[in-house]
DNA sequence: AATAATTTTTAGTTTTGTCTAAATTTATTT
DNA sequence: AAATAAATTTAGACAAAACTAAAAATTATT
């Protein structure tokens, strides 16, 4: 598989997670980021290699074979993620451009090394699932923080959305994973919240709730 | 910088240090596995980005900002075999294949914190030098082990050649960086040697006498 | 010094992955 | 159900990096 064939693979991949029927072209160019022409050209190769289904017109599932592919390039990126943060003290907003970048080397024999040397971790810095070799995954139910009722506490587990500068603000705000954090009000007019963390009150945003993936505990 | 352009720069820079007149075409195209015709255009391109200087049939040097680049893949490339062999016990032969694919991962910080990681290594597993961030190298005076005479006690530095078999070799004569060793005969026949390493008597032949830097202990 | 051999360059193709613009199919609206 | 809008595909082109084959320049040999 080259580069691009990877990502085209992977993109597909995240998705199928959201929308689990075929994935329409101008969808994949949206997230690659080129055109949907181009995609076509694309899907019709990944097509002939058996790593996608194709119907002209219907969109793309990935085969098997594809999906296990995809799931090893994001063992990969993971894992990088996790080395880049635990072993380098990169900081979680940082690695996900140098990830996209390592999660390309060819190496089954490196990424199983490196998983090793991890200690197996179960999840990224961002609280995503990390496929084991054989593609298994753990799944954690859990709910974004704006859906979860008034006096729950919760334990924060992930991100929706992991832009730079949404994760910069959750560092400011000493939110990480595994922060405990209770709802004590909502506010009916705009949906912010006022939570309980470490014994402060702070107050955010719907959007910011809406971000914030947590277990009920 | 393409992964292309970036390995002609490496390659044109390891043969520089072998013969410090003009690289020739030939001469790189033998490296890179490619033809002729391909080096003079990738030459051609690497010109108008200053990083050599090329004169039609005259062959080319690296200019200081060529050489500098080059002098930074080499870096990567020896971090990351340190990082291989020290912390995921790759095998010293096993390295460089993937040392290749990582030593093009774009990202000053991340050589920089592997380098700390790392512990400012000054030699690779191979005993090659590992250029700091501002390209600066410890030189060390080495010689072959064919060089060196009788009743001469030497420490092992590195290798010249460094392919997989010629390595496992020393790995299975217990052979490493750091070993010390005596030369206790010279067959005047063949050049093979009788040497006295942690009170064994060993003979190897001029060929791997030939491979192996040492400096008098 | 002329010729032969070698090396290097040029010219023209190929492959991969992209693009634009036009054509086609599917979806939506009136 | 016809017309319009949106999405998708096709056709043709381009840039990067490689190739083959032929031409040109350099080096070696007689």
């Amino acid at each position: 598989m080259t580069y691009s064939e990877e990502n085209y693979i992977k993109v597909i991949y995240h998705l199928s997670l959201v929308s689990p029927k075929g994935i329409n072209t101008n969808a994949i160019a949206g997230m690659i980021e080129s055109k949907a022409s181009s995609v076509t050209d694309m899907v019709k190769k990944l097509a002939e290699k058996e790593l996608v289904d194709y119907q002209k017109y219907q969109g793309v599932t990935l085969t098997q074979k594809g999906l296990h592919a995809a799931k090893m390039i994001v063992r990969k990126h993971r894992l990088w993620e996790v080395f880049l943060v635990e072993k380098l003290d990169f900081t979680w907003d940082e690695v996900h451009d140098l990830a996209e970048e390592l999660e390309h080397i060819k190496s089954e024999k490196l990424i199983n090394r490196l998983d090793e040397f991890l200690g197996f971790p179960k999840e990224d810095p961002h609280g995503d699932p990390i496929p084991d070799r054989y593609g298994q995954m753990i799944k954690v139910e859990k709910q974004l923080l704006s859906e979860v009722g008034l006096n729950k506490k919760v334990m924060c587990l992930g991100v929706k959305d992991s832009s730079p500068s949404f994760l910069q603000y959750l560092d400011k705000h000493q939110i990480s994973l595994g922060s405990e954090i209770e709802i004590i009000n909502k506010e009916a007019f705009d949906m912010s919240l006022t939570i309980l963390m470490n014994g402060k009150e702070i107050l955010i945003s719907n959007k910011i709730a809406g971000n914030l993936f947590v277990k009920v505990i």
